[in-house]
DNA sequence: GCAACCGATTGCAAAATGCAATCAGATTAG
DNA sequence: CTAATCTGATTGCATTTTGCAATCGGTTGC
């Protein structure tokens, strides 16, 4: 993945930065599967990402300025990443990508109901959870009154669609 | 480009249709640009895009259904593409990708002028647009009240800009 | 006729990708 | 203390994709 600029348009630049078929994969798990190691990022999502390109996507990410990287002080040799707030403003174009995606291309059920809540929870929503990310990962004071986390609230009806299945799917129980 | 699934999330699943260099500049001076025949769309945008690159993806995108081709009554030998609904609905992702980009990345001022009106502009603006869009692709019957098009709106933008860089630019004139 | 133009296709070198094996250092279990 | 395990990567290699230039057969305007 070269850095050289084709031309100064806006969506051409943005096709640069994660125009590819992993960056964005990545920055998707950390953002809402809340990953911050290298280890989670391999094993960790669906998709199978090759241990190399991980590590290239990586450094790649944070030349751009969308991640940054430092030692975690619970193991000496563990690296913990962090989004930017140039990454964490992706969020309303992530919400986006996952609604159109919903209506026009063959999803899972189980994948696509955290969609499908990011979308009917609009901006309000997008916006307290750039805010939980901003604390998360950038040591911010949390501004907006809480309840529960948004990624908690996306993952639960996750597992719930995935035990409906199960139960649904029980042969003859 | 290989069109095999690896998960069915919508975002992964988003990223296998337009997740590479050029399905998505091609889509953005389709709708942009409204170009519609081969030869505009090598020569015509910025980028540079090579004659078996674009072939490939002209195919690839009409076999996802985000766009179809005619013949052209006037030249026989030439081909028209047409936007589908399930492209021009990428309308609202290209305004968020270009408003990212503009926010975070060294855009030029002229090529980023119309990505800010179309910010400014916002979804109001995004469906007049889609639906001039569905207009000229679809042959659909415009609904809106029209005065000037979107498209004709955001090219005199970048005409002012254009001109406005000349002369201020001319050497001592 | 004939040059210019139409949407592609071909050949080839360079780059990116996927995969498995491996690395050195840090930690943990016995 | 020692061996096994886990950390974030790196290496080598085969396959795939890309970029680039040349070219194709057919069509059009003059």
């Amino acid at each position: 993945m070269s850095l050289d600029r084709r031309s100064g348009c806006p969506i051409n630049l943005s096709l640069e930065v994660f125009g590819d078929r992993w960056s964005l994969i990545i920055l998707r798990d950390m953002i809402f599967g809340g990953r911050r190691h290298f280890r989670e990022l391999l094993n960790g999502s669906i998709e199978g990402i090759a241990s190399n390109i991980l590590a290239d996507r990586l450094k790649r990410l944070m030349e751009l300025g969308m991640l940054t990287k430092a030692d975690d002080p619970s193991h000496k040799q563990k690296a913990i990443y962090s989004l930017t707030e140039m990454a964490i403003t992706l969020v309303p174009i992530l919400a986006h990508l996952g609604a159109w995606g919903r209506v026009w291309l063959p999803t899972s059920e189980e994948l696509s109901i955290r969609a499908e809540l990011l979308e009917k929870g609009g901006p309000p929503m997008w916006e307290k959870f750039m805010d939980e990310l901003r604390h998360e990962h950038l040591g911010m004071a949390l501004d907006t009154a809480s309840g529960p986390s948004v990624r908690a609230t996306l993952q639960a009806a996750y597992q719930a669609v995935v035990a409906g299945k199960a139960l649904g799917a029980s042969p003859a129980a």
